[in-house]
DNA sequence: TTGACATATGCAAGCGTTTTTATTTCTTTT
DNA sequence: AAAAGAAATAAAAACGCTTGCATATGTCAA
């Protein structure tokens, strides 16, 4: 009796029925509910101006009706685009690249575009391998965040013809974009600064300096700066260590040690960890001690006292690259594959007026 | 005569040819080459224990060769299954979601994911086109970070088959995994903290109110310390503001007026702010005025003075929500779908000892 | 040996789109 | 009213892979 009575109903709901227990409504689905062709529905889904309006109006009655959602996935594999590129970042728990970060994906979402963010820590060997699977995933292009660029790692770039944009990290041979801002300049500028309030002992606290940001930009700043005003130039006043608060904290003693007054610090979690260090031992800043850090992210102006910094538009970087890396994608003309935006220097309370 | 040399070339060429010009080499090229059915290439690609060690052999030379690499897209559309997770996150260059951003992301990459990363700034409208635009990318599952989730959004939630965990949000009826500590016993302990000091008039400076998880659990577990205590509870102290460093500095004035000796401040943004705004007005603390934060990020340690804080374990919440996750994908028995991590306080430099 | 099973491999049908090519339907123009 | 061209639509072949099913090969006990 009662399968009777379902096998009566059967014929006449079938089609219901399978939309209903299928679970994704597929562009056919469409297609057919609206009596055109799979293309039509195609067409009208990507705004294609060679659909008759009525046609257009009836397509997209069914799609709000049955709710279709075009899949990603299988568009992705016909016309081989993703709408989404590969962010390699360092750690997001880094204010610094998280500021980027930020940029990049407000950029992105304003051209349509998803990040897939991938942390490397810096370390070589994951970048490569992060930078694989984001092929590998067919990413559109890809933005680099790293302070070092292996040579291992631009033979990848090369060899694969996503396009890639370096964001706040330098490339000897720009074979890829890259956006930045001067380093050799604002160093310079920060230590010059320092020169002028009378420093005659003026330390240099980086990381590592084989990083080419480093090694081959602030460092040849600072070195110019001092040169111009007639200091010497001392392998005892460059600091060499990690980008952290603890590092700058035990910097403290190690500094005062060398008779250093005045200090040009590449990254600002370690200047206030040096801020914090040097307070507890007494130092008074900037009466005794003045010190420019260089990426104005939060913490500087956190700090107390509040840091005199370089300001990198690190949100802006960011975005340009994004901006960038659009283009490329969209193999438009580039009028200039290096992007230098400008900087300035935020006086606060860590170095005298 | 040049034609007619090409043309002998040809015949001899073509395959060779092929491969140097097609910019991809698929499955089938690995097939071909290796002399067997692209499903053995597929097999062994996929770690398919049903291949003949010399066959497999021989296809891995192949694809070394050729430097073949699987298409993620493609492998997504045949299999159903992207190996992406969509992460909805307010900000990432805010220091608290990058912290769990991170945990997620460690987590992810260990069990062979992606992340989809996608900012929403705590917008209702952007949190719903931000999840459909993930589905739609056919994402395995997705991570949701935000204050507040609204009766639409929970909707979306349950219509789609997509598992869901919440990191650090609070959601009435649990339908979705959800990773936090408890907020409730966690400001009851920071409150009875500062009223075993002998506080009075103890602040609660908060995000808004309507956030359950300001609303439902602190507020609730400020009020309940208050009682045990025998202090009132004045609507007069409860101060809700935005999660910014501004907002606590702007808030420090007004909160003197109230007479105000103790606070306890749901964001560590927001108590540096207001701890640096009562320094700057000639309060000292923790002599003068003591406060607590919720966070324990960087931030808290870096504050002078120091902040206590609640231990609110970032990383692992990250961490924790990701393997929930991953559990959901997999489809596997789950005791418990709501899982609260413990909660510390660790104790600093703006509470007295 | 042979039959019975297990193991290894191949075939081909999807997966849900885009896109090229072909076809149909309208407009014009004369 | 017919021819020609433009506009709208349909048909079907990719896209690069997975996977169920069929087939082939190998192994062992009887």
């Amino acid at each position: 009796m009662i399968f009777s009575e379902n096998d009566k109903f059967k014929p006449i709901m079938k089609e219901e029925e399978k939309l209903m227990e299928r679970q994704t409504i597929t562009i056919y689905d469409v297609a057919r509910e609206a009596g055109v062709s799979m293309a039509t529905v195609s067409r009208v889904v990507n705004g294609n101006p060679n659909v008759k309006p009525a046609t257009r109006k009836k397509v997209l009655e069914v799609i709000e009706r049955l709710d279709y959602r075009p899949n990603a996935v299988a568009r992705g594999l016909a016309s081989k685009k993703t709408t989404t590129v590969g962010v390699i970042i360092p750690d997001v728990s880094n204010i610094f690249f998280s500021s980027l970060a930020r940029g990049i994906d407000d950029v992105a979402t304003m051209y349509k575009y998803n990040i897939i963010l991938a942390n490397s820590d810096g370390d070589d060997q994951k970048e490569i391998q992060v930078l694989n699977n984001l092929l590998a995933k067919q990413v559109d292009g890809v933005i680099f965040m790293g302070m070092h660029i292996t040579d291992a790692l631009r033979g990848e770039f090369s060899r694969s013809k996503t396009p890639v944009v370096l964001a706040s990290s330098i490339d000897p041979d720009d074979q890829v974009g890259s956006v930045n801002i001067d380093y050799k300049s604002a160093t310079k500028e920060a230590v010059q600064l320092l020169a002028d309030h009378g420093h005659q002992n003026i330390a240099f606290v980086s990381g590592s300096l084989l990083d080419p940001i480093n090694g081959k930009e602030r460092l040849i700043g600072y070195k110019e700066a001092l040169q111009e005003n007639e200091l010497k130039y001392t392998e005892g006043l460059v600091f060499e260590t990690k980008y952290e608060y603890k590092s700058g904290e035990q910097l403290a003693e190690r500094i005062l040690n060398c008779g250093v007054t005045a200090a040009y610090v590449v990254d600002d979690e370690l200047a206030v960890g040096l801020t914090n260090g040097l307070t507890d031992r007494g130092i008074k800043i900037p009466e005794d001690f003045e010190l420019i850090t260089s990426n104005n992210s939060l913490l500087a102006e956190i700090a107390r006292p509040s840091l005199t910094s370089i300001s990198q538009p690190l949100y802006d970087i960011g975005a340009v690259s994004m901006r960038l890396l659009t283009k490329l994608m969209n193999k438009e003309e580039i009028d200039e594959k290096t992007v230098v935006l400008p900087h300035t220097i935020i006086q606060r309370d860590s170095t005298k007026a």
